[in-house]
DNA sequence: TGAATGATGCGCT
DNA sequence: GCGCATCATTCAT
């Protein structure tokens, strides 16, 4: 069976359906230097006003519009004064929220990831956010692209994942008690608990 | 092998 | 000015 793009329709559900389906899936980056790609093993959901994590608990601005806008569309901001965060907005438009990429293991083009992120092996070359965006050269120019053109889009190839867990999100200080982080437990590209 | 810290820039209060 | 959905390095045990 060939691998199918994920429609809006995929994106225009309650994110967590969406952040626990994710997994398995494929990521596809079609740079002019050719296309990239990469199996996601771990995503964090932040959804709505009321998640004191999401960006969106205080209300729209300039930076999170994206969250508040259609589904399907990328969320990409600077972080640390160094670091991109690449998201994948969820829920219909003026309902806020998100799936944040967090770790994924390389499938094509690695040697051009390898040479943008300036390491020598691909062992963790995508296990963190921002080592991911680093890697796929995502900066905010990348940011509020829709999903389902051809730049940037996510592939459904039929691969199975059997043992998809849940925990706590990762690098915040509110909202903690949430299970709302999903990762393929079978996966060694999983970042790294702090 | 785990904890602390520095790098570094921008959005938001 | 402060704090941040991070990461590599340094230092202590």
């Amino acid at each position: 069976m060939s691998a199918k793009k994920l429609k809006r329709s995929f994106y225009n559900r309650p994110t967590l359906d969406v952040a626990a389906e994710i997994i398995g899936k494929f990521i596809v980056f079609n740079t002019p230097s050719g296309k990239l790609s990469a199996r996601i093993v771990e995503v964090e959901a932040y959804i709505g006003q009321d998640d004191p994590a999401c960006h969106a608990s205080r209300g729209l601005t300039k930076r999170n519009r994206p969250m508040f806008g259609p589904a399907g569309f990328t969320y990409v901001y600077f972080i640390y004064g160094m670091y991109h965060c690449l998201n994948f907005v969820t829920e219909p438009k003026d309902s806020p929220a998100a799936i944040l990429l967090r770790a994924a293991e390389p499938v094509e083009g690695c040697d051009r990831m390898l040479q943008a992120a300036g390491k020598p092996s691909s062992t963790g070359l995508l296990s963190g956010p921002g080592k991911f965006c680093r890697a796929f050269g995502f900066t905010t120019e990348q940011n509020e692209l829709d999903l389902t053109g051809d730049l940037i889009y996510i592939e459904n190839r039929n691969v199975e994942v059997s043992n998809i867990q849940r925990s706590q999100r990762v690098g915040i200080r509110e909202g903690r008690d949430l299970l709302w982080r999903f990762y393929d437990a079978d996966s060694t590209a999983v970042s790294k608990p702090r």
